[in-house]
DNA sequence: CACTTCCTTCACATGTCGTTTACTTCGAAA
DNA sequence: TTTCGAAGTAAACGACATGTGAAGGAAGTG
């Protein structure tokens, strides 16, 4: 399983020094943009787990970006959480539900954040999909035990293809860019040539069936339940 | 099985909260107390399944706590750990044998905490038994014994192994990554080579039967009944 | 002190998996 | 229909994770 990626937008240096060099210590694979406006063209691009957003930003403010974040069906899996200074205008906040998950209050103390952060990352891990049902006919994905049970039978993949195929399916219909695929599988600082997706996709189908993974050609593939 | 009981004694109330959090949300039941006097009264109480005890603190410290702990009948069947400070007189409390059972380290980080309690608490817990029947051949853990009965003839493990066993067959079918364990069989402190893990698998392998046994490459390992 | 047991490391073997290569086929736009 | 970029495919390759035998050393035991 590749690492979770978090992105964590915040105008301030120090903040986000602070705050990335704890998450990286964790494990996470920690970006980081400057404004909304950055954060949320980032986002479109990385298909982050988790975004931590500050309320206070020039250029676009943390609660117009989880808005915009929140339009976007691909990020529709991200979880978002704020982070507000104690200080901050609370009621505006609270009473003006963008769609956040969570509210991180700073000043931060690390051990909190971290056990924060892993507390919202979980809830979404365990929210892990199903594609088709445990009757007869369907694909279940179980990360825990690294399998698929296909048909009733339960098989195991290769490291590469399970990750591939746990993306596609947990959103099926949704299609995936090669972009995002190449970048929540294979991590974003790692080249691998043009077919290589292709491949991995083409062994999936071998096992699991032609019918599961649609082709859009121009634009990437999306699985079918 | 009800939730099992975990009581937690530090005077620094930010500990407290932290360590508290990451255990509920575990799923234990978790009791507090700010000093070793009203630990060892809370303990009496509530016979806990697992006491977590920080080494320095007023009224009584955890030593003594320990000492007393030890004393009371009632609490034989109770894991007793110890929190350390890495900065913390270290000699002391490895010369003075109180009875802990284990040696935690602070700075806590949550994911060592979790599993590092979780084992203590496995070793703990009856004879489990795996992958098959009291008849013939099955596989049988005794924690209070260290010892595995295995196609009827009972047969003693190392304790690196046993404990590799018995993380393993905790959850038969889950894929334990190396990471975890390290963090559960040897502790956080301790660095070790590549191949150690590997080399305790191919042992139990020769033992048990390779069937147990499963790798998942890049992955981890996992028991299969 | 001799002996055993256990844990770890090392050096090397092995096989799987991931990627590339070189090619073919597909399909949408012109 | 032609064309051209995108995707499919089989095979070959190479890297790397894991398996393995042996050996060293620490700790315990008689």
């Amino acid at each position: 399983m590749g690492k979770q990626r978090i992105l964590l937008v915040d105008d301030e240096p120090d903040i986000l020094d602070f705050i990335e060099y704890n998450l990286v210590k964790e494990g996470y694979d920690v970006h980081t943009a400057n404004n909304g406006r950055e954060g949320v063209a980032l986002a479109k691009k990385l298909l982050p787990d988790l975004i931590l957003l500050d309320v206070m930003m020039p250029e676009m403010d943390g609660m117009e970006a989880c808005t915009e974040i929140r339009e976007d069906k691909s990020l529709a899996q991200t979880v978002v959480a704020f982070l507000t200074a104690r200080g901050e205008d609370y009621s505006q906040i609270a009473g003006f539900d963008a769609g956040a998950d969570d509210y991180i209050l700073k000043p931060i103390k690390p051990r909190v954040l971290v056990s924060r952060v892993q507390a919202l990352l979980r809830r979404k891990k365990a929210a892990s999909y199903v594609g088709g049902d445990y009757d007869g006919t369907g694909l279940m994905i179980d990360p825990e035990r690294y399998v698929v049970i296909h048909e009733g039978k339960e098989m195991s993949l290769p490291k590469k293809e399970f990750e591939l195929l746990s993306l596609l399916a947990s959103q099926p219909g949704r299609v995936f860019s090669r972009e995002n695929i190449l970048a929540s599988v294979w991590g974003t600082d790692v080249v691998v040539g043009d077919r290589t997706i292709d491949v991995h996709i083409r062994k999936l189908r071998e096992k699991l069936g032609e019918h599961y993974f649609k082709t859009v050609k121009g634009v990437g593939y999306k699985f079918v339940g």
